[in-house]
DNA sequence: TGATTACTCTAGTAAACCTATAGGATAATA
DNA sequence: TATTATCCTATAGGTTTACTAGAGTAATCA
């Protein structure tokens, strides 16, 4: 299941991509817009400018904005941050790879070997989708 | 993330698919050859039967075999069963259709654009793939 | 029949995770 | 200096996960 911070992230992000470059938009603004508890969107907004999606401005007239072109960011990268590992299981994770406790072979494993297909189409789809192609 | 139950869940079929048909095997040895704890086991064997994946027999020599063939035993079916939706978000759920609180229109939603797509590639997947697939 | 074996079923629980919320600190602007 | 808006940490409260306990039921075999 996708968390709401992540679909949250998204929304903020996709808002962000529809309004003029470099304008910084209040958390306020995207809260209301996107009917998001403020409080909530203000930890997600701080993690995506810590990871380098997001610029922001202090005081009057401050916000947050968009750093990149929206065309240059990938879901994978987004999706990383704010959901965490793409794969379903850690044993098929690129980013975050972990063995199985269970495991003697990963490679004799079935549930791997499907993973790894399913890991391998979801990348694909975020490998290929920017945030410019979820504007309009 | 895929959960213990599902993962074992799958361990077990795969297990039982490589034995001979309508041969019991105890929860005891599945447990121990896939290195599951045997309680746990004993609830997600009971739902597969429940759901028409398995058969039981009790008492002596007893144990689950597989009801049906292994290569008409789709992965999108024991995945709905033991995990629930494919779909990551509710609202693009073909099974398990929710809608979003925050979402005046799902059509304009880029979350609901993106997830779409990942549904549907991992439909794919689950959707060409059986248990005859995973063993070996 | 009675002992053993093995599945059935209901509850309970500890830990982890998710979704916020509170409240003060910091910095920029006017 | 007053106002605005982000920054940051902590924590509350609910849900889910991953088991565990223990008693019950049915089948087999001596």
């Amino acid at each position: 299941m996708l968390s709401k911070k992540t679909k949250y992230g998204l929304k903020a992000l996709t808002y962000l991509a529809s309004k003029p470059k470099n304008e910084p938009v209040q958390i306020a603004e995207i809260a209301e817009h996107e009917n998001i508890s403020q409080k909530f969107l203000e930890t997600i907004l701080l993690s995506l400018r810590k990871t380098g999606f997001l610029g922001s401005k202090k005081g009057k007239g401050g916000g947050y904005y968009l750093i990149k072109d929206p065309s240059d960011i990938k879901m994978t990268s987004v999706i990383r941050i704010l959901e965490g590992p793409i794969a379903m299981i850690p044993c098929v994770s690129l980013n975050f790879y972990e063995k199985c406790d269970d495991c003697p072979d990963e490679n004799k494993c079935s549930v791997h070997k499907l993973m790894i297909q399913v890991r391998d189409s979801a990348l694909k789809v975020y490998g290929q989708t920017t945030l410019s192609d979820l504007i309009g």
